[in-house]
This record gives structure tokens, C-alpha cells and sequence, in this order.
DNA sequence: CTGAAAGCGCTTACAG
DNA sequence: CTGAAAGCGCTTACAG
């Protein structure tokens, strides 16, 4: 490519790589022959060279079919990919979760695969964190990780989007109240719960235990529709329902509707998220707002400015209540 | 690493890479300087000299908020991850319509980042079929591609699938009967609309043009809803709807409730794909079953046989009828 | 069974 | 502004 262009490959190369010092002429034969002889660069080598590996790596410490099934992951990964989209870095997807494929997330982040990494779905137990600090890779959570962040993260502010859930459903008239609440290991679980708890709290609803309904899921449809069976047996008469996720509540009105239970006339729902599913129920879901595209674009520029040797300070993304027909 | 073992780089790279010939003692060596060092060969030396990419990439030539959208497709992609799970080889997601994004599948496929293709969603106008054969990579479809297929391909029976949802229909002593088929530049549209004709003909119903209730939708849940509602404009008497996606006809099922029918007992509704969104459909979805994890594992196989050299012959795996309330 | 040596295709100081 | 040369970290005939 450099023989047909008629000059030495070091400057064929600075072609390639957009370096200024080279005179147009030469710049010109070079992209000629680029073009004619249809040459891409071998990534492989450059790559060995340059050691960097042109790629941002998602990790998403959850088992695979989840990942792919639940419509906040699916939205997330979208967005990502999305906000990425400009860029030349290829998105390298790690999932899976501790003994499950987990091991590939470790592989492909020591192992020189990537060159930043965005951390989705954080639990406490997971290693990644650790990980993460011995490689010293540039990486920002979406979701805030438990305990004191080393690393930035964005996030929507889960707190307050618990508590708007409670103000709603009190608004609405509805006193007999009951949650069913995400994983307590994740931070959007634990928020969500003290954000609605604080909602009842300052409405003057008792939070004793004897009378706080909250069961607990992980936000998938199943435990939503387990839990909501779980809060009718132990309350028959509660109003009014806030699920820490739409596939929950979305599950939940299932469970209700089955139990003879009118949404909303009978039991008010809302759900977290405004993903797919919240449209798609029937009633059409009441819920929280999640905004994942702001997190994912956020969450890029994030990361690339880390990438790039900057500073990156954390963000909590205002959240907003959906009215739709369920509370 | 070599030096710490005692051994040439050549010996430590024969073990590295499994090489039978390396004594016993030497290989022990190397393996423990491998523990104690942490060491991870460098994959961009490694590629650069086996010319392999060590990566293997799925291509859906749709746009990247399509693919993380559609319940199929999510399923697809995790079934094909999973089913590479075992393998080295990391997987590559290359999505984007022509024009949008889809630059990006040309340069993974022919810049040398991947060593073989899954192509998923595959359109009669985009241009893989072509880049494909230009590059000469390993491939397999999913979803039998139009036109003469030069490459192996698996898919599920879609004009079967097409009878089935005549048949069952009919069964039901439905009469007048609509669908809502897919885009019929993709062949799944296509048969599925073939077979839905040849049950209606062979129960002797009329499809003559004038009595032919088909709209065509591309298997989104907005399309569905909307094509509903041509039907409803077109035959209020209806009473049965196939329609060619799980999507579209839980759209259709809607559009149906808000023109006042009760599904099933006024109009019957079958879908196609038996995704997640069937089963949290109200009423749940009697759909067509597409054998997602099937047709990724079918993929994976043939694909990695091309890889190794050997053949590979297109396979079209059955299809059933997946009875819920919805007809 | 093992080592010395060549070479994969790039980039990048270095010298001019 | 440009070229000759070194070198990135591996693998693999080749010779022994």
C-alpha cells in the first residue's frame, strides 16, 4: 500500500492516523491508494503497538438470560450501544454472574481486551469492584455501587423516585399501603424502599413493622407476582401497591386481577422503570420514571472523559412520576 | 514468564496453547510460573501471528433500538451468547440499518475483527449476503435469507407455523378471518403469510382478494395496533386475527379491547414467537412457538463446524401451537 | 521434546 | 515533512 502509494510505510501509517505533519501531496497519493486497493489496517497489530484494544467493555453481572429478558437491561444496553455509536471502540458485552460465565467479565478486564469499562448492574457481593481497581482501568457505574464509590457513577435519584411513588398513591386516597421492594444488596432496591418508607412516614402512615407491608423481590416478573400473593395474604384489604420495578408490578396486577382485585379501582399500582411493559399492561402502568437514555449517554461521556485522562464527577438524574391508568 | 519457568518462550507458549509435546515436568513448570506471575498472553500478539480474531460476531441488520427492544430478538442474542458461553471466542454484536450504523457491520466483517458470522435478521435489501461472500467468512443465517441461499442456514417452519394458526383458528369454528402479517422483504413475513393462506384454502375459505384481510405490519407492537385497526375499519365482523409477531398481536389485542371486543370470545387472536411478551399479554397469547434457544444452538453448531473446516446443511426445525386463553 | 530465530503488520521515537 | 529501523508479544516452522 505504501509501494503503491511511493512512500515509506511510516508515513503511510501517519496517514491513516490523521497525523498533521504530513504534506498534502503525499497525504493525498496515500488516501488514493488506500481507496484503491480497498487496505484496513490490521487491527491486531496496531493494537500491539498502540496497547490499547479500541474497545469499551459493558459488564453486566447478571446471568445472561436475564440480561437479555428484562426490558431496563435490554433499554440500557441499547443506549449504550447507541452513545457509542460515533466512536471507533467496538462494545465488548460481559455478562454473567458469579460462577456463571462471571469468569469471562474477569478475563476480558484483566486480560487487556478492553480499554474502559461501563459497570451496569452492581451487586455488593460481586468482585468487580475489586477488580476494577487492580487493573486500573478507566470505568463508571450506572447505578450507584454500595458502599463509598472510588469510581464515579450516575445514577437516577431512586430516593426520590420511592418517595413520589408513596406521595402518589397517598394523594390518590389510599392509606392501606404495601411495596414489594428490589434485592436490598443493590442500591436501587435499598433506595427505592428508604425513599418510599420516608414518603409514609412523612404522610403520617405508620412504618411500624407490624404494619409495614413490604415484601421483597429481585425485580423480576416472577418474584413480583410471588410477592403480591405473599402482601394479599398477609393484607387482604391494602389499596395501594408500589413495586420497585414494572415487571413486578406488572406481575403484581396479574396476582391482584387474579385475586378478584379491580386495578385501580380496587388497588392502585405503581411500578418503577416506564420500560416497555408499563405500556403494554393492562391497565397501562402508573410508574417511576427510569431515564435510561440519559444514563447511558451520561454514562459514556463519563467514561470517554476518564478515557481521555480527565475527571468525571458523579451524577443523580432527576426521576418524574408516568400517570397512566393504574394509580 | 519463560525465564521464571526455565524454559524457552517457545516451550511456554507450546504450553500455553495445549501443545501435547512438552514433557511433563517443563509443563508443570510453566503452568505454575503461569499462577504465581498471573500471566494472560497478550491476545493483539497472539492475533497478529495466528491471523485469527478469536471472535465470532452476530450481525442484525436492524436499528441497534430494534434489536434491544424486540423480545425476539433479545432472546435470540442471549441464546447465542449462551450457546457460546463454552467457547473461547468472545462474541461481537454488530447491529445498524443501512445508513444507521450499519457501517459498523462492514468494518467488523471485513476488517478483520472476526473470524466467522451469525447473521439474525437479514433483509432481501442489505448488503451482507454480498460482504459475506466477499470476505469468504464462515457464516450461517437464522431466518432462511431470501433468494438462493448460498450459505447454510437454520429457521423455524414458518409456513407450518402459518397452517397452524389457519388450522387452530378454524378449529375454533372461526370464520372471518384477518391477519396481521410481517414484512414480506423478509422471508419469515413472507411464509408465514404463505401458510396462513394454504389453511385458509385448504378449509375451503375464501382468500380471494376482495375477502383476503391481510395488512402488513414489520412485527413491532406499533404496527400491530395499527394494522388492527385497518382490519376493524375493513370486516367489524371479524373473528379471528392471526398475527405474524407475539408484538403485534398483543397490540392487535388491545386495539381490539379499545374497539370494544372481548378477546377471545368475540375475536380470537393467535401470535407468533411465544416471547415474553405472550405470556404477560391479558389475556395470555395462544401463539405460534419460534424455538429461540433451538435455533441459537443450531446456529452456534454449524457455525463453529464451518469454522473447523467442515459442512454445514440448512435445517428448519418444527414449530407447535403454544394454547393460552387468547384464542 | 526443546530452543534460536524469524516474522506477523503495524507505530513511533530518532535522525535527518 | 519523511524514511530506516526498532520493537510491540506472541507463535511456529526448522533444526537438533
Amino acid at each position: 500500500m505504501a509501494a503503491r502509494a511511493g512512500v515509506s510505510r511510516a508515513t503511510a501509517s501517519r496517514v491513516v492516523n490523521e497525523d498533521p505533519r504530513v504534506r498534502p501531496r503525499a497525504r493525498e497519493a496515500v488516501a488514493a491508494a488506500v481507496a484503491e486497493l480497498g487496505y484496513r489496517p490490521n487491527r491486531a497489530a496496531r493494537s500491539l503497538v498502540t496497547r490499547e484494544a479500541d474497545s469499551i467493555a459493558v459488564v453486566v453481572p447478571e446471568a445472561e438470560d436475564r440480561v437479555f429478558g428484562d426490558p431496563f437491561f435490554a433499554a440500557m444496553l441499547g443506549g449504550i450501544t447507541q452513545a457509542l455509536a460515533d466512536s471507533p471502540a467496538q462494545v465488548l458485552l460481559a455478562m454473567g454472574r458469579r460462577g456463571q460465565g462471571g469468569e469471562k467479565i474477569e478475563k476480558y478486564l484483566r486480560g487487556g481486551y478492553t480499554d474502559g469499562a461501563i459497570v451496569v448492574s452492581h451487586h455488593r457481593d460481586d468482585r468487580i469492584g475489586e477488580v476494577l481497581r487492580e487493573t486500573q482501568l478507566p470505568a463508571v457505574y450506572v447505578g450507584r455501587p454500595a458502599g463509598e464509590p472510588r469510581l464515579p457513577f450516575v445514577d437516577v435519584d431512586n430516593h426520590a423516585g420511592g418517595r413520589l411513588a408513596a406521595e402518589h398513591l397517598i394523594a390518590q386516597g389510599r392509606r392501606r399501603l404495601a411495596t414489594i421492594a428490589g434485592p436490598q444488596d443493590m442500591t436501587p432496591g435499598a433506595d427505592r424502599l428508604a425513599g418510599w418508607r420516608e414518603g409514609l412516614a412523612e404522610a403520617g402512615i405508620s412504618t411500624d413493622p407490624h404494619e409495614d407491608l413490604t415484601e421483597v423481590g429481585d425485580f423480576t416478573a416472577a418474584s413480583g407476582g410471588e410477592a403480591m400473593q405473599r402482601l394479599l395474604a398477609l393484607s387482604p384489604e391494602l389499596d395501594g401497591v408500589f413495586a420497585a420495578s414494572d415487571l413486578m408490578a406488572v406481575s403484581a396486577v396479574h396476582a391482584l386481577q387474579a385475586a378478584g382485585r379491580r386495578v385501580p379501582e380496587d388497588v392502585a399500582v405503581v411500578g418503577f422503570d416506564d420500560s416497555s411493559a408499563a405500556a403494554l399492561c393492562r391497565p397501562p402502568l402508573t410508574t417511576v420514571l427510569n431515564p435510561v437514555a440519559a444514563l447511558a449517554t451520561t454514562a459514556v461521556d463519563m467514561l470517554l472523559r476518564l478515557m481521555e485522562g480527565g475527571e468525571a464527577q458523579s451524577v443523580l438524574i432527576d426521576t418524574e412520576l408516568v400517570r397512566r391508568t393504574s394509580a
